[in-house]
RNA sequence: GGGCGAAUGGCGGAACUGGUAGACGCGCACGACUCAAAAUCGUGUUUCGCAAGAAGUGAGAGUUCGAUUCUCUCUUCGCCCA
């Protein structure tokens, strides 16, 4: 017997499927479509097994739905925009587009050797002039639509890397990269108005319904709807400032009053502006980020103006006005008004400034003494302490009775307020797709003129270690126009935006003059099935819905709403972690397992410090790379093992005895499909029985359930079962034909998970492969005629009869009653109820 | 601090809408083959018990004839937001 050769076969295949562009697709509306697509990886050099796990998950898929006789979209390109490239640049001095383009090479040819079922004629590069200038086109378009705007704006600046971070790359308040603490700094830039769109970004969410519902709440946090009031306050000492309004989602807590607190960007710190305490007060502010987080973590600091507000509820109450570190501008009205009883940043402030703390809250009525000490009460219960308010129910109650006074009144107005900011999209770097704009003499941005499109990066020499390279690129920057001289744009789109359209770019990949074609969009849009990793929850799945909006906006294009019908985040890929005695981390090739220990592969002699499973981190050095493993065990052992282990969308434990475990099942199922062939060969048989074509249906069934449910993990188990049964069965007299039949249909429910093994089998059998069809379940074959009763004695699991499907109650309970075994519970007893449940059980009660 | 989710053998995990807990895999043990080992094949494997049997799904309560599944309280862990 033969042994299985996977890299003769999975090369055979890998080359078959490239020369005949098996998996090329094209737009054909007499078949019903289906939209595949695996978030695209980012060419960083190689891949990874998260990219392994993301990459065999859709896969799967797209060859089921393929093999149901769907027309398949599934498509792959690179995310190829981004700092890595610049980095390589900046430390290597290497070409950021060279780089890039050498590690797609050596990916894609990785994703080939996974065996991966995907339109490589379809490939996307966001780095590529074909793909940004229609990018460059869209921004333009939303520019005339009013949907890109240009403001002064604090950002997050890391002031080692020289660049603006994203809220998400502020971690701890430091840059992600460098380390260092982030400043505040103000910088023109450029932004999407995303959140003209909020109200709708939130109620679609609710169409949603193949998202995780997981997601669907991320979001809608990160939009951050919130039900409020605008409070006016009265200053009752200065002639510039007569009023100031704070926006409050707990005007109830009025009463608990202890101060204002503005931003230092608030119009009242006009009256300040020459103050030079209040500038350096100001300077110290920009020490601290701009992210939530960051502000809640940094030091509560504030500057007491000489102002005097007061208490719209009750004018005899005077509190001071403060310039506060972790009031922003861009949140509401740049002032909220502190009640430091109930709200832990209030109290924190006002401890540290020796305010009134006035409590007026109390979880019950019974506590009317009730105060808190160094705790905010941020619970529910009743109102004291607050005049008319008092004994009300709190917050239910309260707040709609505090704005119906205030409104009533003329103190304030209810007001919605969203979290969601607008999404600020320049970025001070190189690697990007440059922004369209050009400012003439007088600095005033303007459209470049459509026939200059793309704006492509120049090539720059030699990268210096910090700024811009495209603002220290004089001769770049320059552009003569109709004999004016014009300024570009140094910024670039932050990459978050080439990924906002990618996947209606695969739609009409080569399309010259607009980023898509409508027809085929309205074909393949929106995509059935995206599947990706669940940091991407948030962020890029918002962006890309608001690309749909922005794109379709006052001129309603397109015949679907959301980009995305179904979601699905998986989990991540984890591996022990290692250390060694000097508590440094090591990679797992350079263990070794002797009787279950784990010892240093150099000197044999130190044991190694195993550490918890964690998901792989170049940082952790646990990674695991995903090219030796195919190297040894080939594509479809890896594809095996990186389902088999846990449900999809949970975190799975890459082992080395799970890799090897796949691979000898892989070599079981060859030896039995050699020992199927020899049988095949015999044949002089009859069929004893229908258990073959039963077992093969009950398999069938069980696999394509298992496949519509993303119950992965499943399908390997199903395997292993039909294995067992197979192994039993083939020794059996079934005749030539029906082995085959019924074989075929095996091999063909292999096909999604290992496409190299099951395409050579079924060449063994003669089998065209092209043409494969997902076998028609015959239900009937796996209804069962006995069934499995089980018997329960007050509710205690007694024993088990088979009995014919749909028997009567009665009739079980006469089996029951002559069964030997059961018989033994009745004696001397009598039954005082059954409860029996059809094709089930039955329950007796003595 | 808030929101969401999870907790099942030595390990990863099964169990459809409340109805046989532990599918399948790993590991382990024993056996076969072998001079021997590896590989392969077979058998067993929740715990206690010789057995009959009993206990058992993070802890505690509740609903129910019956709870891994539903409700409440708590503990631990994970993710997101603060």
């Amino acid at each position: 017997m033969e042994k299985y050769n996977f890299k003769i076969v999975e090369k055979y295949w890998q080359e078959y499927w490239d020369n005949n562009k098996i998996f090329k697709t094209t737009l054909d509306k007499n078949k019903e479509k289906f939209y595949c697509l695996e978030m695209f990886p980012y060419p960083s050099g190689k891949i990874h097994m998260g990219h392994v796990r993301n990459y065999t998950i859709g896969d799967v898929l797209a060859r089921f739905k393929k093999l149901q006789g769907y027309n398949v979209l599934h498509p792959m390109g690179w995310d190829s925009f981004g700092m890595p490239a610049e980095n390589a640049a900046r430390q290597n001095n290497l070409d950021p587009r060279t780089w890039t383009e050498k590690n797609i090479e050596i990916m894609k040819s990785q994703l080939k050797k996974l065996g991966l079922s995907i339109d490589w004629d379809r490939e996307i590069s966001t780095c590529s002039p074909d793909y940004y200038k229609h990018q460059q086109k869209f921004f333009l378009e939303m520019y005339d639509k009013g949907l890109v705007y240009r403001k002064e704006n604090y950002v997050n600046w890391d002031p080692v890397d020289e660049t603006v971070l994203a809220n998400e790359q502020v971690i701890d308040g430091k840059g992600w990269r460098s380390g260092v603490p982030v400043e505040r700094k103000k910088l023109s830039q450029w932004f999407f108005n995303i959140t003209k769109f909020s109200e709708k970004l939130l109620k679609n969410l609710d169409k949603l319904d193949e998202w995780p519902n997981k997601v669907k709440t991320m979001q809608k946090n990160w939009i951050g709807k919130s039900f409020g009031c605008e409070v006016k306050f009265k200053i009752e000492n200065s002639k510039e400032i007569k009023e100031i309004k704070c926006y409050t989602t707990r005007p109830d807590t009025l009463f608990g009053l202890s101060f204002l607190a503005l931003s230092v960007d608030h119009p009242v710190s006009k009256l300040y502006e020459n103050d030079s305490n209040f500038i350096s007060f100001k300077k110290e502010c920009s020490k601290t980020g701009t992210t939530e987080e960051s502000l809640a973590a940094a030091e509560k600091i504030g500057f007491k103006t000489d102002l005097i507000a007061l208490n719209p509820l009750d004018d005899k109450l005077k509190v001071p006005v403060y310039f506060a570190n972790f009031v922003l501008m861009d949140y509401g009205l740049g002032a909220v008004f502190g009640c430091p009883a109930h709200d832990q940043r209030d109290l924190d402030f006002a401890r540290k400034y020796k305010l009134n703390v006035k409590t007026v809250v109390t979880p019950s009525l019974k506590e009317l003494n009730f105060s808190v000490s160094n705790e905010a009460y941020t619970g529910s219960g009743y109102m004291f302490n607050s005049s008319f308010l008092n004994n009300i129910k709190c917050p239910d109650e309260s707040i709609p009775k505090t704005i119906e006074y205030l409104e009533k009144n003329n103190l304030g107005n209810k007001k919605t307020n969203f979290r969601l900011k607008d999404w600020g999209i320049s970025r001070q770097r190189y690697w990007g797709c440059p922004i369209p704009i050009i400012y003439d003499e007088k600095n005033q941005p303007q459209k470049i003129p459509e026939n200059l499109l793309p704006v492509e990066l120049p090539k720059i020499d030699k990268f210096k270690n910090s700024g811009n390279p495209l603002d220290l690129d004089d001769n770049w920057k320059k552009i003569e126009i109709n004999g004016k001289i014009f300024t570009r744009e140094t910024d670039t789109l932050d990459t978050f935006v080439d990924s906002s359209w990618y996947f209606l770019r695969f739609c009409s990949p080569k399309k010259t003059d607009y980023g898509f074609n409508q027809e085929e969009i309205d074909y393949w849009m929106p995509v059935d099935q995206y599947i990706g990793g669940v940091e991407h929850a948030i962020l890029h799945l918002l962006y890309s819905r608001f690309f749909m909006n922005a794109l379709s906006f006052e001129n309603n294009e397109f015949n679907f709403h959301e980009p995305f019908k179904g979601l699905f985040t998986q989990g991540m890929v984890c591996h022990e972690t290692y250390k060694d005695k000097n508590n440094n981390w090591i990679n797992p090739d350079e263990v070794i397992s002797i009787n279950g220990k784990k010892f240093l592969e150099n000197d044999r002699t130190h044991e190694v410090k195993v550490g918890p499973s964690e998901s792989m981190s170049k940082s952790k050095k646990n990674t695991i790379d995903p090219e030796t493993i195919i190297n040894n065990y080939g594509a479809d052992a890896v594809r095996l093992f990186i389902l088999s282990d846990s449900p999809p969308e949970r975190d799975i434990q890459w082992s080395d005895e799970g890799i090897s475990a796949s691979n000898k099942f892989i070599n079981k199922l060859w030896n039995l499909n050699s020992k199927i062939l020899n049988n095949i060969k015999l044949d002089n048989k009859k069929n004893p029985d229908n258990l073959l074509e039963k077992t093969t249906n009950q398999f069938l069934n069980d696999v394509s359930t298992n496949l519509i449910n993303f119950r992965y993990n499943k399908i390997i188990a199903n395997f292993h079962q039909i294995y067992t049964e197979m192994q039993k069965l083939v020794d059996k007299n079934y005749s030539k034909e029906s082995l085959i039949e019924n074989y075929k249909k095996i091999l063909i429910a292999l096909n999604p998970v290992l496409p190299h093994f099951s395409n050579e089998c079924l060449k063994l059998l003669n089998h065209d492969t092209t043409g494969i069809q997902w076998p028609q379940i015959d239900k009937k074959l796996i209804e069962e005629k006995i069934l499995n009763y089980v018997i329960q004695i007050g509710g205690k699991k007694r024993g088990i009869i088979k009995a014919e499907k749909n028997i009567t109650e009665k009739n079980l309970v006469e089996l029951v009653q002559k069964n030997d075994e059961l018989n033994k519970y009745f004696v001397d007893k009598t039954i005082k109820k059954k409860i029996f449940v059809p094709n089930k059980l039955l329950n007796i009660i003595l």
